[in-house]
DNA sequence: TCTGGGGTCCTAGGACCC
DNA sequence: TCTGGGGTCCTAGGACCC
């Protein structure tokens, strides 16, 4: 019999909120909602309930959605809470009007990380072959594991969601397809707890209906031009000619959304993989203005390069270019960078350097967020990492052209 | 009182080099 | 006179993903 690529896609069902529910099962069956984060919720009803053991707090004590005050997104819902309208990535206030007696929990970071690396390590035992695509999803080569050509992938699918729910008691969803592409799209079919297989023939059947968005890396403005172009499924994507596609959407995109709508994909399974960069950045209670709020802006600032720094640090990096990301009020982004002639993971340097950043950019309008970023990273104590530049030192000489023609450079930093 | 935080990859122009 | 061409690095912005 002749071996047939068999990829899989696990994504863990409602992960963050999912992780909550262990700590509390009294909340099981009812609208959750994991998100904003600024408010430390459960430490708040640990103080309240010091006595009494977690999944002993009564579901009536927790904080509803509709007191929620303050900024955010909602990172994960209950199933229960979905049933309301309410998904990752909308707004706090919107979810609110939608589910206000949603109970909402902040993200313990540390649970999540933890379980994350459990449910990933029982994984990699039964399939060595595991690409990490964040926290709670992963792609798994099937094709030379053992068994994993049997009825395409389903038994060992099964076999590895029994295994992770042994083991974290939560529940997963896998995709078994030939390709990640499809794969991705199958796990979506059967949620949660469920296990799809796809074959290549199963294409224009139970691909081609789905909207084009459902393709990962088509999304919302690719998905507007498709309309407007009056292609709305995968399959009309499909219908089209090669040429056509790359006319309208360049020859790279063009091209590739054309082999992705014919299912083709042929992507490995990367199990490992460098950094590209590390950063921090802060959305601030109220947006802040770089006169009035100075004092305050300085400190976040200060406060983001050293947690950079230590990322780079605890991880065993260093970085050559330093860059500044700002969000104004209204929502437009601007970024700065600056590469050195050394790389670094000194806070004091990042600070400097990142400083120089933001004296090139537009303060006159109020801040919703402050970031900063290290790219073009080495490994610590590699030798490009020790090694210094040679030629002209970092080119600064473009940048001032710039920063003369700024009209609100404000020199604070 | 809409819209987090941490990432990756791509494009595109100018500088600079051979 | 009539203006190469390929390659890399730097910078800024933008789409997209989890």
């Amino acid at each position: 019999m002749s071996t047939l690529r068999r990829i899989a896609h696990l994504d863990m069902d409602a992960f963050f909120a999912s992780v909550e529910l262990l700590r509390y099962p009294q909340l099981k069956g009812l609208p959750v909602v994991i998100g904003g984060g600024r408010r430390k919720v459960d430490d708040w009803l640990r103080e309240q309930y010091s006595d009494v053991p977690a999944s002993q707090i009564p579901a009536s004590a927790f904080p509803l959605l509709k007191d929620y005050v303050g900024r955010g997104v909602i990172t994960t819902a209950t199933y229960a809470a979905r049933q309301f309208g309410v998904g990752s990535a909308m707004g706090m206030m919107k979810a609110a009007k939608l589910c206000p007696q949603a109970i909402v929990l902040p993200v313990d970071f540390e649970e999540v990380r933890r379980y994350s690396r459990l449910f990933k390590s029982t994984i990699r035992e039964i399939a060595p072959l595991v690409e990490d695509r964040g926290v709670d999803e992963v792609y798994i080569d099937f094709t030379d594991v053992p068994g994993g050509q049997r009825d395409g992938g389903r038994s060992l699918a099964r076999l590895i969601q029994r295994t992770v729910f042994e083991r974290t008691a939560l529940t997963c969803s896998i995709g078994v397809a030939p390709n990640k592409l499809i794969a991705k799209m199958a796990s979506e079919f059967n949620k949660p707890n469920g296990i799809t297989v796809l074959y290549p023939e199963d294409l224009q059947l139970k691909i081609w209906p789905l909207a084009a968005r459902k393709i990962n890396g088509i999304g919302p403005k690719a998905e507007i031009k498709l309309a407007k172009l009056n292609l709305h499924t995968i399959g009309d994507i499909a219908a089209q000619e090669l040429q056509w596609m790359i006319e309208h959407f360049g020859k790279s995109y063009g091209a590739w959304m054309h082999e992705a709508a014919w299912g083709r994909d042929d992507r490995p399974v990367v199990t490992e993989s460098e950094p590209v960069s590390m950063s921090r950045e802060t959305t601030f209670e109220h947006d802040l203005h770089a006169v009035r709020d100075k004092a305050e802006l300085g400190t976040i600032f200060t406060r983001l390069c050293q947690q950079v720094a230590a990322d780079l640090q605890r991880k065993g990096y260093v970085g050559k270019t330093i860059g500044v990301k700002l969000r104004y009020d209204d929502f437009r982004i601007a970024t700065r960078d600056l590469t050195l002639n050394h790389y670094t993971a000194d806070g004091p340097t990042i600070r400097k350097a990142a400083g120089q950043c933001l004296k090139r950019v537009d303060l006159g309008q109020r801040l919703r967020l402050l970031g900063v970023r290290v790219s073009k990273l080495a490994k610590a104590g590699s030798p490009e990492a020790n090694a210094q530049s040679l030629g002209p030192s970092s080119k600064v000489t473009h940048a001032d052209v710039r920063q003369s023609s700024d009209e609100a450079t404000l020199d604070l930093f």
